[in-house]
DNA sequence: TGCAAAATAGCACGACCGTTCTATTTTCAA
DNA sequence: TTGAAAATAGAACGGTCGTGCTATTTTGCA
């Protein structure tokens, strides 16, 4: 049995499973579900078999250790951004649709997951001073995530539709702060209006950075 | 029963306090330090009784349970987190240049707090979908905090420093979300840029809301 | 259809957890 | 100085954790 890199694993494309693969799939899953409302340090194999109605060392024998499941997790949580968040984006034309798309649906799923718990952003605070192959992986997403946000920025300034002296670096970093924002107060503090919030506060980061005053609406 | 915390020995009254509250005392700033660490959630009796050379029943007794020690370390952070960003800003006169120096305490407690960690956001990750006492006296706390924020706003707007049309709920949002992304981006991705984008995230927002173009530096 | 290989179960180990109980030491006031 | 009260220690309990080890079952190809 090889460790990892089940890459896709054939989800949607027609390749069959194997039967393996599929419990391990199904696992991560599950895992999953229970890591965004427990918190990636606080799943435990364990929990997992339970819900899986499996023995803790059937869930294990897939893994070989909590680390290495803990690190699915995060691929898998990784695979569902870019699909949810991402792609659909890269459909609309390049440039301010494009940047306007990627942060309504980040917007989305942010407030989507206020009852499940947005993995970035808690695993952030459990794994900040707790290096290790973990907190690797998590950054990594994050950093690759972040990175296509900038190049969109980025993209938008090259089409002008941004001031030639963008900060993209900066202008990104506000972005980040506002679903910070909206995940904390909507998510901890039960605040229903974070969503309008957010929304607003994107409009005067558009404005601040020369944006047409004229937007379509998202 | 040595040498720790004979800092102060008074609990900011005059009294003198008796040998168990100094220990009491010792124990809770263990614990916070432990806490900002490895999480609120993370925090052991048994850890802390380490720290503390004491045995684990010696500190449980304290406390009754673990999670009163948890809502006593809350309590401190609390009451640090006033003395060092709430008590100085309030010598400014109201209205901008409070706002000013409000913020400029918060930046400078989350970014010194790089090392160790703000447990108003890391306790909200951890607690946002785990109702408690615990998560009670964090989102108290917090909420007793932005609400001060949200005041300041409102005092600026009446001073004529901010536009009159000013929302301060939608600034203290703003606000929050670049302190969030301040701890995120430093704290997390161990980005060095990330203070002064904070504070270049402040100007911004502050021009927005219409305050002079000629600030007072701070 | 048979059989190796893969998948899963069952059990045990040591570690740490919060908590309880009891014994011992230390503190502080009369 | 003494004695009651407060503070602390020590051991133990039941629980959960990750992880090895060894059976047993299931799978999928020859």
């Amino acid at each position: 049995m090889t460790d990892i890199s089940d890459q896709d694993a054939s989800n949607g494309r027609g390749r069959l499973m194997q039967k393996g693969q599929q419990t391990k799939s199904a696992i991560v899953d599950a895992a999953l579900g229970l890591a965004t409302q427990i918190g990636l340090e606080g799943l435990s194999i364990g929990a997992v078999a339970e819900v899986m109605q499996m023995s803790k060392s059937g869930v294990f024998a897939h893994f070989g250790s909590r680390e290495e499941l803990q690190i699915s997790v995060v691929r898998e949580y990784h695979h569902r951004f870019e699909l949810e968040v991402f792609y659909p984006a890269m459909q609309e034309t390049r440039g301010l649709p494009r940047l306007q798309a990627l942060f309504a649906n980040w917007m989305k799923r942010t407030s989507a997951e206020i009852d499940s718990g947005c993995l970035y952003i808690s695993g952030a605070a459990e794994f900040d001073d707790r290096p290790g192959p973990v907190s690797d992986a998590l950054a990594s997403s994050v950093k690759t995530w972040l990175s296509a946000l900038h190049r969109c920025v980025l993209k938008a300034r090259e089409a002008g539709h941004l001031a030639a002296n963008t900060d993209a670096a900066q202008m990104s970093f506000e972005l980040h702060g506002l679903i910070l924002a909206l995940h904390y107060e909507a998510r901890f503090l039960k605040s229903d209006k974070s969503l309008d919030r957010a929304q607003r506060g994107f409009e005067h980061i558009l404005l601040r950075y020369g944006a047409p005053s004229n937007l379509k609406k998202v």
